[in-house]
DNA sequence: ATCTTAATGGACCGCGCGGTCCATTAAATA
DNA sequence: TATTTAATGGACCGCGCGGTCCATTAAGAT
């Protein structure tokens, strides 16, 4: 099976390929599902046949897109700071957080996933959920825990505490930016509101 | 201008308007502005001709259901607590806002927005975000504000306040809902979770 | 009674879009 | 070189949907 086997001919271009999902993407994030193949294809640079030679389907394309964008959220989830001690470690975890929100990207694939053309709650919904925000979720409760076993924090029902932590940061960052409402943050705002957020969250959690 | 002017035959129904607008919702909120009319009359139980009859376009229906639908968010904004101690007054805004979320009306709109046919950040959405959640927001951080003028509460910022607190209540409770994914909270547990906010909350700001 | 308007349902039009086909050209292997 | 495959672009098909028309029926007003 490893075999490379290579073959005749011209190879395809990676490129191209590459090119349609970015267009793609941006296109269905910013005027939904309903956009036209013709469209996709002249934003891409590319004939609409070779979309085809790629892409069975347009639900194919889309599908593509999402995964594609997923990977961009899963990499975006905190790895760090596994064994920092509570205060700095909360505070990188949050500094990543806001970050990747106001960068905007993670909106992205929020808007993709309502531009679904099925049912809302479908399956590529529910994947993409237990992917991506629930992992990152998940990964600051399972911190939480350890802080909380280590003596370092009091914390007695980690889930809650994850879910108001990340809540709170967010505030209403993620819906602005999915209405496609302009932010501007500055890294001293960002960084203020970590250390505010940080700082509530510690004042009750604090061992 | 004011006359009356009764006129001659049959009167329009009125309850015909208000079930297409409600069909037309729950479609365009399931499925997308991508609906077809014929799907929207047949879910209304009235026919295409009638619903021409009252909005001469499918974006002009569009634009009565969020409208319509912005109403019941306006309507949502606490406005009670606005003299109560903070103690008291903030559990009773986290209350409202919890139960108004996990309801699902407020989801919807926000579903609905993101189904809009024209682009992001259109006069339409900036329109209902001024208009509801902005206002949802000012009116909590008028209400800090006081408090701290009160010295009842000590609150620097009540803009980010506000933000922070509102967002700690919601985690991730909104965006599930749009994405469809299901919510199963009791009363028992909304009623932890906002009282665990607002002590945290308060653990931090109280005077 | 009569008149006027609402509402129906079905036929119909036009167009845009998903998807296919094909003849031609470009790039790689042998 | 010859051969194989990628990519192009343009013609083409079918269908679904927004929107219109119309003849008929229902329900008020006078």
């Amino acid at each position: 099976m490893g075999a490379p086997r290579r073959c005749r001919g011209r190879r395809p271009d990676p490129a191209k390929r590459a090119a349609i999902v970015e267009a793609a993407s941006a296109l269905f994030c910013s005027h939904g599902y309903g956009v036209s193949m013709e469209t996709v294809a002249a934003a891409a640079g590319v004939s609409k046949q070779t979309i085809y030679n790629l892409f069975s389907t347009k639900e194919q394309l889309f599908g593509a897109v999402v995964a594609s964008r997923s990977e961009l959220i899963v990499a975006a989830i905190p790895t760090t700071a596994e064994t920092l001690a509570p205060a700095t470690g909360l505070l990188r975890i949050a500094g990543e957080y806001l970050r990747v929100m106001v960068g905007g990207q993670v909106p992205v694939v929020y808007r993709l996933m309502l531009a679904t053309p099925g049912e809302t709650g479908s399956d590529l919904i529910r994947a993409f959920y237990d992917n991506g925000p629930k992992r990152g979720l998940g990964h600051l409760a399972h911190y939480l825990a350890g802080c909380d076993a280590a003596g370092s924090l009091r914390v007695p029902d980690p889930a809650l505490a994850a879910e108001c932590f990340f809540g709170m940061l967010n505030g209403q960052i993620l819906i602005r930016n999915m209405l496609g409402l302009q932010e501007s943050w500055t890294p001293e705002e960002l960084e203020a509101k970590a250390r505010y957020c940080v700082d509530m969250f510690l004042a009750t959690h604090g061992a």
